[in-house]
DNA sequence: TTCATTTAGTTCACGTTGTAGACTAAATAT
DNA sequence: ATATTTAGTCTACAACGTGAACTAAATGAA
């Protein structure tokens, strides 16, 4: 339902508007902002004003020289006073890393270790550490850190991670176990990868992100938002249906996408025993490594054939592990898509590797958190005192 | 981008806000109004009395008697002002309905004839005299109509129906063989059926409709709208892979849910000439007849496992032909959905037959008119004069 | 019957916010 | 030097929601 508007919440909007014109048309004088947002050169000063005051904003030095007329002062985003922590628990590594509202990064740290088999209390314990780390550096730069969003791979409800197929873990809630002096929100790793690709990767407004771990995930972003279904848990990639008669999967089907390109399944048929063993003997030319990537490849076109079909794709974005494998996955998953769907559709999905490889995840996590304060920077703005 | 808040778009979204709680929340006083939406007593009267002066609510008798307090006035949403136009072209019929705001049906019309082959401009031609006749009764009834929204089985966009497999239409644009004296706007039958659903079927704010025609096309409803896509083409569940060696598909594709459920393959395997004689060998207990209803059925709860890991869904409405074959669909559907995600969900998701039928593609097009009055009610009401 | 109590709805002075246009400021062009 | 152009501020004003006082209409108790 939508909520009724005061005085109070036509302010909040019309910050939102100003600093959300500014966070993606770059530096924007007030004349131009007034221009772009529809509202009077009056409204706009007043509330940059304010939103400068709140440290949201900074002016810049004139900008445009050398035409006709007074040179209006621009304003960006200031990354001077607001931040943001990501965090990311993997399979072999811990991450965490400090965003400012300019997308700026503050602070990033990264532990690598086996987290296979750990137990979550363990994991969080050391994770809290380098967190803790994070936060003081943030202190020390004068941040205000608005939050916090942990990204694991496994899907997630409630803040309950349901499953953690490659850490070995059940019905984890992380909250309790990470003792933070500020909120922590549990999202899925695919679904985060993949605002990560949206905010500071490609920045397309619309693409699936495949997210190739120990499971397959993906996350969809359309229209420049997520889209996780009813309750959260959309982009199970991994268990579409490739063969109906296939080989058993650990979710109680058959041939699922999983058992023909999920991390097992890969090392078995290449004969390796790491994926960078397996990316040794791809760039040796080995011939089992070769035929699992084309196999893995070719279920994948099939599972994303479905997914375009199912969700209107023009665009897919390969990350995790698949962003190493690329050179060797696109080909086979190009010719799928391009066989099954250039009939209805005019041209099939534009296919790409992700850009941001590794970092999309905590990227996303923290970039939550800075989305939510550019969506609503009402609680950091206090109204401008009267003369 | 979100918009600029002025005082008129602030008075605008309040009387929205308004609007949507007694359209949700059946009868309601201007106190109780107040409650819920969170604005005072005067500021709800004030918009209250300007809704009830454009027509669009209207008071009821007093409500609640007995109890102690001076009773309030109801207020409900009134039939009396705006209609919408509903379209359909279907195979074999032609459907018109005007809708009022109140979700009354104040005319429907359906002619029968058999569209399969016919050219555009004659099919158009005859709907055009039917809406015509619809949009007389709306006028003689002192109805406002407020615009009309045409549904057709087969992807559209930009107001071009791209292709009918089920007509042997490409590329046509309705609106340009249609001239009515309302605004048309073009979509795709399964999600008009679906939205249908949605608000005059069983209410439910989270399902996948599936369409079964010719074609099998769904639409998806999640937390109570459209998910349509990046480019609207969203909900091609015809085309899911369900055996990717299976038989070759009109799409160039192999083995596709079309080849297993699709109106031809279900007739041929059947042994049937068209779905009413299906039908009848149902009932009879026919051997090929329910061997191809349990193939097909398999064949659904392939795709829809898919749809289900990709989209999340917990609640799957079978419409359109799939309507009359659910007592025999519905059991191999479920047992696959069972088996296939029983151990990553908790419970496989919910499996019903449409309610609404047939009817449910010409109630979600009127519907989505008076949906979109509902949502913004403002351009009907004239601002109260002062004394 | 009478009057206190309770709830519904209206009225009006007021506060908050955006608007419009005059005004000041700072650049280039003539 | 002066006109022109564009940026930004200032101020009277209008639109709309608020809050408290007020009127209206019911029930219940004396």
């Amino acid at each position: 339902m939508t909520q009724a508007v005061r005085h109070e919440e036509m302010r909040a909007r019309n910050l939102e508007v100003v600093l959300g014109a500014v966070g993606r048309g770059g530096p924007l004088t007030r004349a131009a902002l007034a221009e772009v947002t529809g509202l009077t050169k009056s409204t706009v000063s007043k509330l940059v004003g304010d939103l400068v005051d709140a440290g949201l904003l900074a002016e810049t030095g004139p900008a445009r020289a050398g035409e006709r007329g007074r040179p209006g002062v621009a304003v960006v985003l200031s990354g001077a006073r607001v931040a943001a922590l990501g965090l990311e628990i993997n399979v072999d590594y811990l991450a965490v890393r400090v965003l400012d509202l300019t997308g700026g990064v503050r602070f990033a740290a990264r532990r690598e270790r086996d987290n296979r088999g750990s137990r979550p209390k363990k994991v969080l314990g050391e994770l809290q550490t380098l967190a803790t780390e994070a936060l003081a550096e943030a202190h020390r730069l004068g941040l205000e850190v608005a939050g916090a969003v942990l990204a694991v791979s496994g899907p997630v409800g409630d803040g309950v991670l349901f499953s953690a197929p490659n850490l070995g873990w059940q019905d984890v809630r992380p909250a309790d176990l990470l003792r933070l002096p500020v909120p922590v929100e549990l999202d899925n790793e695919a679904n985060l990868a993949a605002l990560g690709e949206l905010w500071y990767g490609a920045g397309e407004r619309d693409f699936l992100y495949v997210s190739g771990e120990i499971g397959i995930g993906a996350g969809l972003v359309v229209g420049g938002t997520l889209f996780s279904g009813a309750t959260g848990l959309a982009g199970e990639l991994g268990h579409v249906v490739v063969a109906p008669e296939g080989a058993p999967c650990s979710c109680g089907g058959t041939g699922c996408l999983e058992t023909y390109a999920g991390q097992e399944a890969l090392l078995t048929a290449g004969k390796a025993a790491s994926v960078p063993e397996l990316l040794a003997a791809l760039e040796r030319g080995d011939g089992p490594a070769l035929a699992a990537c084309a196999a893995a490849g070719r279920a994948l076109g099939i599972a994303l054939t479905s997914a375009v079909n199912l969700l209107d794709l023009d665009r897919i974005v390969l990350g995790g592990v698949f962003t190493q494998l690329y050179p060797w996955l696109s080909g086979p998953v190009s010719e799928v898509l391009t066989a099954r769907l250039g009939g209805l559709r005019g041209t099939p999905p534009v296919l790409t590797a992700s850009r941001l490889g590794g970092d999309a995840a905590t990227l996303g996590a923290a970039g939550r958190v800075v989305h939510r304060v550019l969506a609503d920077p009402a609680p950091f703005v206090t109204r401008a005192q009267e003369a």
